[in-house]
DNA sequence: TTCCTGACTCCAG
DNA sequence: CCTGGAGCCAGGA
């Protein structure tokens, strides 16, 4: 369930709290040891365009139970840039590091070996898909 | 209400 | 691969 603040509804193109919902979701479903990026959550959620409002779901998922594994998520280049934002800057390598993802220098090595796509691993029917 | 900022990403150079 | 600029949505002052 999310926190009050965060179930002020306002106008907007879809229903935010079912976005945060559903992001929150997804990267509970991120198996142990594996990581995604904002984009695809945000692309496989639908709203595409804005990853950024991924990674602001991610900053109120820690007042949220059961707790998400917000260290999973990194940007499109493997960079841990939400590493910052936890507890302590060291926590989300850490974290990674505990599941046998290596990191070096903030940013996960084999990252595309390491890459979780919520839009293949969830199996889920898309029309439109990334490109052509 | 408007303006600024941000756990992002794409496009150009 | 790196850097700078633009676009995106939501929240706070």
């Amino acid at each position: 369930m999310l926190p009050p603040s965060l179930r002020k509804a306002k106008t907007s193109k879809f229903d935010k709290e079912n976005f945060f919902e559903k992001v929150f979701v997804v990267v509970k479903k991120i198996p142990r040891g594996r990581v995604t990026n904002y984009g695809s959550i945000a692309n496989y959620l639908g709203t595409g365009l804005s990853a950024r409002t991924v990674g602001w779901a991610m900053n109120s998922s820690h007042m949220v139970v059961p707790p998400i594994p917000a260290h999973r998520v990194v940007n499109r280049n493997g960079l841990l840039t939400g590493k910052n934002n936890f507890a302590t800057p060291t926590l989300m390598e850490e974290l990674l590091q505990a599941e046998g993802v290596d990191v070096v220098d903030d940013k996960v090595q084999n990252f595309e070996q390491l890459f979780w796509n919520p839009m293949i691993e969830l199996n889920v029917k898309k029309k439109s898909m990334q490109k052509a």
